[in-house]
DNA sequence: ACAGTGACTTAGCATTAGTGTT
DNA sequence: AACACTAATGCTAAGTCACTGT
């Protein structure tokens, strides 16, 4: 390991000392650790760096560290380290040929808790009459009855497979009587459910304390693991409970049972010299691999589907942070070359061959519309819902004029999540003709771009720059958005809430390039009221102050002493702080009306570089805690850390 | 080619936690 | 302290894309 030395700067948060070592090549930041706020954390752009005391800052990092007793020392020590200590820091290993880590241990899953039979009292009735189930049917009947309430307990599909499935877990008896659906009554254990749930509501203020407590125990004990030197949080450590499947949209297998998780399932993976994780007693894991090729701490296979999940580790982990670094650094590199593929692709529209024209006016939707590659889908599988090479012919319309425009493309199909993609676009007359080529003589159902998927695509991309795949031009399209967005519509002049607001509205011109819609929230007319009501009472009150501004003005004027006129300031400052607060409250009502069916989170995450925002706010001091929460910072440490105002996409 | 698999990212909704108000 | 509402987090489905073996 290499040292490295730096100077250290003292900055103040949340009262706890901060220190930023900005060299040339690395920053680092270290930070109190949430898991335990006697123990600090550094990071660098390449990686998490543990280090103690200025004593032991010199010394080796330790595996293990957080176990380690004679560390108890530094919990007084840390939070008053000396203004600009020089400190050593060590660069951390990199890791070459698909290697991901060399040491990985953790405590393997949280497994869902076992089923709990009902009270006798909650009975299940069939055609009418009381009927006890045995433990296993009765378990998939409560299934059924907590979703009672939902619309798709009455879908056909649902019902159908919910039936068939759960018939599968009944005893011979309980499948000879029962043999309709309709006629089985789940009311009261659906009731049943409905109270508990209102009873956990309203316990009391001890026992909720108490198993918060008795879940930070669990998260401490199982929710960390340590990959090389760091304790890294442990995204979803929780194995997901059985249940009935609901896909998203039409989805053909909606309401299978989606079986419960057993050790015996459980593929457990972390390094040879680890402390393995053990199974609950009495049981096994399947297999115990030792693959430091891959991330995941433990997989099983889902029965719906038969793929395979994971447990994997959070997104501040240095793991994931760094993959998502590369990501856009891999779409910083398209911004240097996309004019030149740009080009390309038009000139590819003229291409002779039907395969190039189909790449290329695919590509140019993928690059204009930021729609999704589509790979092809198993029919039956899953819900019909395509991206860009899977669009058929009756996902799209052209209108050689519409609307004043010429050539309009309208777009109308299921995307993921089973999303509706709407939208008319004009295209140059060159794309429209290929359509209309590549629509010649197909049936409705035909595949749009027939010589073409995502494989022959992104095969194409790689020849282009290294790296590139469909999904890159969605990160950088919505990136570069967001950064000329964010340039046009900041205002110098204007004060912090209404900056925020164009950030939430360049924000916003990102989720609809990319489509990222939510329904409408249940309360969301509600609490447009409530706002709404909000802003009168203080229309009402920047009124009154007004008034009084006016009286204590005139006040002054007749008796011309200090006294008075300092009561027209008093006053003129009220009025100001009513103003101020009626604007904000303004701008949030203009905010969320203009959000009704748009969710921001998701580019925010995924497809937003988190230095463009950091830059933004430094540029204009606006603390980055009004764009990013608490988690979203975990998340993009690397980039607060990184990131100075003048930083370009 | 191309079908199948595995690993990983992206996605919206449901639930829970937190905060301000009465 | 109870309540109402909002914001954050959790959950897990549904994508992308590389790789493998034929």
């Amino acid at each position: 390991m290499r040292s490295l030395d730096g100077k250290v700067k003292k900055e103040k948060e949340n009262g706890f000392a901060r220190y930023a070592w900005t060299p040339h090549l690395f920053c680092v930041l270290i930070c109190k650790l949430p898991a335990d706020p006697f123990l600090y954390k550094a990071s660098t752009h390449f990686g998490w760096l543990f280090f103690c005391s200025p004593q032991h800052v010199k010394s080796e990092p330790e595996d293990n560290f957080y176990y380690s007793p004679k560390y108890e020392k530094v919990i007084t020590f840390l939070p008053c380290l000396p203004h600009s200590v020089r400190v050593s820091l060590w660069e951390e290993e990199r890791y070459t040929d698909g290697v991901k880590w060399k040491f990985l241990e953790h405590k393997g899953p949280v497994f869902a808790p076992p089923y709990e039979p009902l009270p006798s009292h909650v009975k299940f009735y069939y055609d009418g009459k009381p009927m006890k189930l045995s433990l296993e049917a009765e378990e998939v009947a409560t299934f059924f009855a907590k979703m009672l309430d939902h619309e798709y307990t009455t879908k056909d599909i649902f019902r159908k497979n919910f039936f068939k499935d759960w018939r599968k877990e009944m005893t011979a008896e309980e499948k000879s009587k029962i043999t309709d659906l309709t006629k089985c009554d789940f009311t009261e254990m659906s009731e049943y459910f409905k109270a508990q749930s209102e009873a956990r509501k309203a316990m009391t203020k001890e026992d909720k304390q108490k198993i918060k407590e008795e879940n930070e125990r669990t998260l401490q004990q199982y929710g960390f693991c340590i990959m090389d030197n760091h304790r890294e949080r442990i995204a979803n450590f929780r194995i997901e409970p059985p249940g009935l499947f609901r896909g998203r949209g039409d989805h053909p297998k909606m309401g299978m049972l989606k079986r419960r998780i057993r050790p015996e399932d459980i593929i457990v993976n972390c390094s040879k010299d680890s402390k393995h994780p053990e199974p609950p007693p009495g049981t096994r894991w399947k297999e115990v691999r030792h693959d430091n090729k891959v991330t995941w701490l433990v997989s099983w296979t889902e029965n719906i589907q038969g793929s395979i999940k994971y447990i994997m580790l959070n997104p501040s982990s240095r793991i994931k942070g760094e993959k998502d670094w590369q990501k856009y650094e891999t779409a910083r590199r398209l911004k240097k070359c996309v004019d030149h593929i740009r080009n390309q692709y038009r000139e590819d529209w003229k291409s002779k061959e039907m395969r190039i024209r189909q790449r290329a006016v695919a590509l140019y939707f993928i690059d204009k519309l930021a729609l999704r590659a589509g790979n092809e889908k198993e029919e039956g599988e899953t819900a019909d819902t395509v991206g860009c090479c899977s669009l058929r012919v009756e996902h799209i319309s052209l209108y050689p004029e519409k609307d004043g425009q010429e050539y309009v493309v309208e777009f109308d199909f299921l995307g993921k999540d089973s999303i509706r993609y709407y939208n008319k676009v004009p295209v140059e007359k060159r794309v429209f003709k290929n359509l209309q080529l590549f629509m010649e003589n197909k049936e409705l159902d035909d595949d749009l771009f027939d010589r073409l998927n995502t494989s022959i695509l992104n095969k194409h991309l790689q020849e282009l720059m290294d790296g590139l795949t469909a999904k890159v031009f969605r990160t950088y399209n919505a990136s570069i958005t967001l950064q000329q967005q964010l340039k046009e519509l900041t205002n110098v002049e204007e004060n912090i809430p209404a900056k925020i607001l164009s950030y939430n509205r360049a924000n916003r011109a990102v989720a609809i390039l990319c489509n990222h819609q939510r329904a409408p929230p249940k309360t969301f007319e509600k609490s447009m009221q409530n706002l709404q009501s909000k802003i009168d009472a203080k229309r009402d009150q920047l009124a009154d102050a007004k008034r009084e501004l006016k009286s204590a003005k005139a006040d002054a004027k007749v008796r011309k002493d200090e006294k008075s006129k300092k009561a027209v300031e008093t006053k003129k400052k009220a009025v100001q702080r009513v103003e101020e607060q009626l604007m904000k409250l303004e701008v949030q009502a203009t905010d969320r009306e203009e959000n009704k069916q748009i969710a921001l989170g998701t580019s925010k995450l995924n497809y937003l570089d988190p230095r463009i925002s950091v830059a933004w706010c430094k540029k204009w001091g606006i603390p980055v805690e009004k764009i990013y929460n608490k988690t979203q910072r975990e998340k993009f440490a690397w980039a607060i850390d990184m990131a100075d105002q003048d930083f370009e996409f």
